[in-house]
Order: structure tokens, then sequence, then C-alpha cells
DNA sequence: CTGTTAGCGCATTCAC
DNA sequence: GTGAATGCGCTAACAG
């Protein structure tokens, strides 16, 4: 390995000098800069970051926590907030937690070890607590990237959940249908608020809410919202004419269910997605409700490295709207007539 | 921060005495010991990894650059990947590069700056020539996972494409298939391979290989299969009752393209992909030539260690075979008659 | 404008 | 069994 001391060698300067040149961190006469330029390239010097790091204090390394990569969202989000954050010289250190707090546990050994000069955590509440938790007792800069408003004193990027609900709801009424389901997880934060949002725009749209029509699942995947749907289907026939589920995979579990009672789809049965992750490969292809993922990424990381350059740096909070994408999945109802 | 010197005086030894505790690397005596690792508790000492790398000269990072995210098949890579890492220790620092070339060396510099151990890569033949050969220069330990054998003398892991196409064609001819098309990007190595023993395979079988039923799309996703299917259709009806298409996103745009051109899937045309990535999630839920991830990720970490450890370990490369995952995308031509 | 030097936190050799 | 001292490669403060 050539270090900065062979270069200065090199060079026939101190290593402070070669050290100027590169980090331009004073004046350096010219000629003097032109001929270390010249030696570094000749023995293809790199400035070593792990010196760097011990010395400076940072180690240009963020850590992202993502809580699945399976579902494609997740795949979304972070080859974003890599991209950004290579524009701004940080690699991406990735880790998985599951979603589960077992292995966020084991996990946070690697957060605190101080190899990291901050953080990025997309996650469920309760692993979410854990690192946050964390982060503020070892004072780890961080941010939330699209989670649920639990730390409204921490820094977070969210999307602005009304918005997209807003949108999905209109186009169905626009599409001329009236009684409308929502699939969600039982247990989910931000599910619950796209649910209060889809109460609250029925409402003012003088459309009734059907507690009947709301269908819950145990978990996140397609093979839960397969069983809720198929569960409530054993029942009852289905009165709505649409359904709006809380994720693109519960959607596509309800499509499995719709199709395993022969309900066609969309002219029996019209469907809404969210998050925009895998609606597009469906058939029919789906419309859904998809995130800023580019923004609330871009977003993220540069409230990040703001906190990283400035401890005192004030909490962020930002909402990005969302945007109905129309594909396939729903019926214009109207038109039919 | 809590240094190993905080921790040193807080006990009453020497910092000498308490790296030998952490690292085991020399007798100390039990009281000794008993009194620093409880210090080490009281006060949450975290050795600082950036300090020991500095010093003994390994960061405990791999590097892992695949070529595209949106492809959930590296996405179930990176799963992998990242799991066996953190199992042994390492961190995962992620680099996507977009398959693209200048991309690709505009990164190389990140890859030589000293701050990763090690390497794994997932490419495409001229991105990973450039950084096999960056790597050899610098000596940087790598291993090539899941991809078409290039680079004799380097370690690599990947799958036994013969298995897989083997078990396609079979479970096509065993379902009364024997006209079969196969779709695949026009200039990939590895397809190519897939080529090749498909045509082995319809030799040994006593079928035809029909030069006609070979569609070569420009691009690796749907889109490009898409409109290559679509160009090919509109000149002649498709012979063939079956189609391989050499990735699960190839197969999805060929799907979307005999639909187009209202044909039946898969009561008229039959469909197998490649990879599972998004196959489960097709409809009809496509069959599809699964690649062993797991084994493969952790074969690939496992050889990239000892890479680390013994620089004189020699090339090693391994073959996990493929398995074909059976759904719903093969009619069964003998039932139907 | 440039060189000398201290020290980031740690592991390790050499003494005792 | 333990401590003092050295240096990994680098940046920044201090001198000139």
């Amino acid at each position: 390995m050539v270090t900065i001391k062979d270069v200065a060698e090199e060079a026939g300067v101190s290593i402070a000098t070669v050290s100027s040149v590169i980090n331009d961190s004073r004046p350096v006469a010219q000629a003097t800069r032109e001929k270390v330029l010249k030696v570094i390239n000749e023995m293809g010097y790199k400035t070593n970051p792990v010196a760097r790091a011990l010395k400076v204090g940072n180690t240009k390394r963020i850590l992202y926590i993502v809580p699945s990569i399976k579902n494609l969202v997740f795949a979304q989000f972070i080859n974003q907030v890599q991209h950004s954050l290579i524009k701004k010289g940080y690699d991406l250190i990735l880790l998985n937690n599951e979603a589960r707090v077992d292995l966020t546990k084991s996990y946070l050994s690697i957060i605190h070890s101080s190899n990291i000069d901050g953080l990025i955590m997309t996650q469920t509440r309760s692993c979410g607590k854990l690192i946050v938790e964390s982060c503020q007792q070892k004072k780890i800069p961080f941010v939330i990237l699209f989670e649920p408003d639990i730390f409204k004193e921490e820094s977070m990027v969210t999307s602005d959940e009304k918005t997209g609900m807003d949108q999905a709801v209109e186009y169905l009424i626009s599409q001329g249908h009236h009684k409308i389901a929502l699939l969600k997880v039982a247990d989910s934060r931000n599910q619950n608020k796209r649910f209060h949002f889809f109460k609250e725009k029925l409402a003012e749209s003088g459309l009734e809410f059907n507690n009947d029509w709301l269908i819950t699942t145990a978990g996140h995947d397609e093979k839960a919202a397969y069983t809720a749907v198929t569960n409530y289907l054993q029942d009852k026939k289905p009165e709505f004419t649409a359904l709006i589920g809380c994720n693109d995979f519960l959607t596509l579990g309800a499509i499995r269910a719709f199709r395993k009672y022969k309900l066609k789809i969309p002219a029996e049965i019209s469907l809404i997605g969210y998050d925009d992750s895998i609606a597009e490969y469906l058939y029919p292809a789906l419309t859904t409700v998809g995130l800023p993922k580019k923004k609330l990424a871009k977003k993220s990381v540069e409230i990040l490295l703001n906190k990283i350059k400035q401890p005192d740096y004030q909490a962020e909070q930002n909402k990005f709207s969302q945007q109905l994408i129309i594909r396939d999945s729903v019926a214009n109802l109207k038109k039919a007539k």
C-alpha cells in the first residue's frame, strides 16, 4: 500500500504539503501542487479512509436499517438512499432486521460501535423505538425515513397519507364506486392512519362507512391477506365494489382470494394498492398509491448530513405527497351501465 | 466516547491489559480480567472499529456490488449475502452500479480506497471485467457470485445451468410440449449458456430446435421482452406451445405480449421463467427455474473470508444445482386431449 | 508558502 | 502477568 509518506518522499516535500493539496486545506504553490499531484497519480495513491476517519472522527458511512428486503418497496428505498448517499460521498451500510425485535437488539452493538456517522431507519414501531432510543442515548445522528410519526421531536421524512387516500377514494368515486372496502394490517400504525383518512374522506364525500367492509390481516404479506380475505368471503358475499389494500402485497393476496371465489377483477371487484412496489407486475396491472421514494430518500439524506455537520441541528420534519398511479385494476362502473 | 484509556484508568490497569482481556491475546489474571470486564460493562465501552482497523489492517466490511436492485433477484441475493456476512461479524456495504460501465469506473475508487476487506460481485460481463481487473491489480480479495465464468482462474460461485434447463425441458415434455421456444437477452453470456443447454437438451430428447423459435431482446427487463415478443407476433403466429424466458421479467414481458395478441396463458402458450424473483406474484403464478440463492450467498462469503485470511488461498469454484419450481403457467397438453 | 509534530484509539513488542 | 512505548496513516495546530 502506498501511503502519504511515500508520496511525500517521492515528491520531495513533507507529508503536510501532500495532505494540503489533497484536502485543499491551505494554499500550496502551483508548482508544488502540480508536482505532488503528478506523483500521486503515478504512484496510484489513494488516501486511506480508515486513517482519515480515525483522525477526523467521521467514517463517511451511513447505516440504513430496513425491516425487510423481500418486499420490493424497501429495495426501492435502499436504491434511492444509496444513490443519494453516494452523490454526497457516503457509503451505505445495509442492515436488515426482518422487523424482529430480537434481531434488532443483537444488531444494536453494530450501531453503537462508532463506525458510522449516522443512521437512517425505515422501521416498524417496536423496532424503531428500540433504535431511536439507542441513538438518542449514544447521540448518533439519525433520521426516520417513512415511519409513522412516533417520535414527534425527531427528524423524520414521511409521505402525506391524506393526499394519497384522497386521490384513491376520489378516483374510485369518479369511476362510479360507492361501496368501498379497506384491507389493512391489524396493528400497523401507518395503516391505521390510512384507515383514518379513508373514513374521513368517505364522510367528506357523503359516503357511508360500513364497518363490515374493513378487513384486517395478521401480517404484511400476501399470504396473510389471502387468508383474511378468504375467511371473509367464506361468510358472505362482498357487497362492496372496490377494495383498497394498504400495500401492494396485501392487495395481491386479496386478488387471489377473489379469484378463488370466481370474482372477476376488475369487473366485479375493483382494486387499489399502496406503495407501487409490485403493482406494475400484477395482473391486472394494479392501480396504486405511489410513494415519493426518491424525494423521501433524498430529503432524509440531506437532513441526516446536516445533523452530522451540526449536532445542534434542529429536528426537521418533511412530508411529501403521494400520487395515485392509474393502471388497470379499477373498472369504470358508469361506462359499464 | 469512552476509550480504552478511560477503561484502563477506571480499572487501575494499563491499556495493554484491557486490550489483552478484550482480544484474549495473552494470559490475564482472573481477578484482573473480571475487574476489567466489570468496568467495560459499567462504562459501556465498545472498541472503536476504526482505530482497530487502522492498527490491524482489516475493516470487517465487505463490499457487495450488484448490477441492479430493481430486479428482485438481486434484492434476494443482497439479503442472503448480508445474512451470511453478519453471522461472521462482517458488515455489508452495498453498491449498485446499474450495470453501467461509466458508473462502475467512477466507483472503482471506492473499491480501491482500502476501506474494505474484500468484495463480492454479481455483475455483467463488461462491468465485471473492470472490477475483476481492478481487484487483481490492487490485490483485493474478491469472489464472483453468480456470474458467467469469465475468469476461469478466479474464485466464483455459480449455479449449474444444465440442471435447471434439463428440468425445465423435461417438465415441458412431460406435459406434452414438443415445440418449445426460448426468449433471451441478445448478448448475455449467462443466457447464452442457458440457450446452449436448451439446444443440447432438445437434441437429447429427440426434439428439433427451430431457429425461428429463438426470440432475443435488447435488454433484461420486461419492456424489452414485450417489445421483442410483440414484434415477433406481428409477423407470425407462434407455432410453439411453450416458451422459456431466461428470467422472470423477460417472461412477464412475453406474457403481456401474448395477452395483447389474445393468446390464452397457459392454455395456448405455456411459460417457464428463470430466477424465481417475481414469478410467484405473476398471474398465472409462474413456473420457474429457481436459483439456490442462499447456498450461493453462503458459499461465496465462506470463500471470500478464507481468501481474506489466507492471501494465497487457492481459487475455488463451486456450482449449485438449480431447481424447477412448478406453479401454474404450464398447461398439460396430454390431459387436455 | 511549507515543514515539524502531536495525537486520533488501538494492538503489540519489548521490557520487567 | 503486567506496563511503557511504538506506530498504523492521516490531519491540523504550531512554527517558521
